[in-house]
DNA sequence: TTTAATTAAATTGCATGCAATTTAATTGCT
DNA sequence: AGCAATTAAATTGCATGCAATTTAATTAAA
């Protein structure tokens, strides 16, 4: 029997904490983007953003407002007001308070904003390419945390 | 067949993104711990480094320093410098100029430090029990985000 | 041994996240 | 209609992350 150490547990250590390797991973693969990125003139939220509006263009929502934008990033307007202000000072998108409810603020991308999701897929099929990431092992964990996150969503309620 | 839309590819839907999966799921768990870090008066990385500290009480590294806790969170000291400042501010730790190199600032618990500890293991096994957590998926999934951390910082070299 | 290169923290600047408050507009209720 | 409750953004304040620079100390090299 090994010796029971003053802290027996192992319930602290920083590697069997699954919200670490979570925060590292996920700051690690944005590390990843970044070259992207900064092809882009994007940061990692912004391009998130824009993956929302480029899918708006397809499918757009009833109301393309910030704070739908924030429901599906989970991110609230004190987070939001600020970058889409940057995105729209660059152009990619504009910001008008609705007509018929002044307090909704609906996005809309520009040509420009539009015409940049061209750029998006070579650059990332490269990262990939580049790293050897295995697509399937890539697709099985997304799954994966995505229950996660799914669980912890009904939990915060 | 279904017919091609002009956005045929859905590889930069939100929803089929690893990394927004990893960033959500990320805060949402830090969402979650935020009851009983509040409890502590920590903020999460705060916490972290407190793991950290904990576990070199045991097993202390050969040199404490920041440089050391850095390399153990993969953090910088652009971000660990002001985060330890207020730690130390809060009684938990204290840090000091290396004498043999005086580059180097060592970290080292107050007894205050090394007491919070002890606070903690209830309150995460509350946490846990209120939230009815798997602990079996909860240690496959750590292990597989922590095989995907490993590949990213092997490729960020 | 002087000098160049390296290293560890600290500092600066900027963009998040997020809690808390504020503002303005809309709804609901009587 | 008139007023309270709600709601959507914006604002404020604070603590990260992180790139880039600076400072001070140590090492390496000519």
């Amino acid at each position: 029997m090994s010796q029971t150490s003053l802290h027996a547990d192992d319930g602290l250590q920083l590697d069997n904490q699954l919200c670490f390797k979570l925060y590292a991973a996920s700051r690690a693969v944005i590390r990843a983007y970044k070259p992207m990125l900064d092809q882009l003139g994007l940061t990692y939220p912004q391009y998130l953003a824009m993956l929302v509006l480029w899918e708006w263009q397809q499918q757009p929502p009833a109301l393309p407002t910030v704070k739908a934008l924030g429901e599906r990033l989970l991110l609230d307007s004190g987070t939001l007001t600020p970058l889409l202000k940057r995105l729209e000072l660059q152009g990619l998108l504009q910001r008008k308070r609705s007509a018929s409810d002044e307090r909704e603020v609906h996005l809309a991308l520009t040509p420009a904003g539009g015409a940049l999701r061209e750029q998006v897929l070579p650059l990332k099929s490269q990262l990939l390419c580049e790293r050897g990431i295995d697509l399937d092992q890539v697709a099985a964990l997304r799954s994966q945390v995505g229950v996660l996150l799914d669980q912890f969503m009904a939990l915060n309620h």
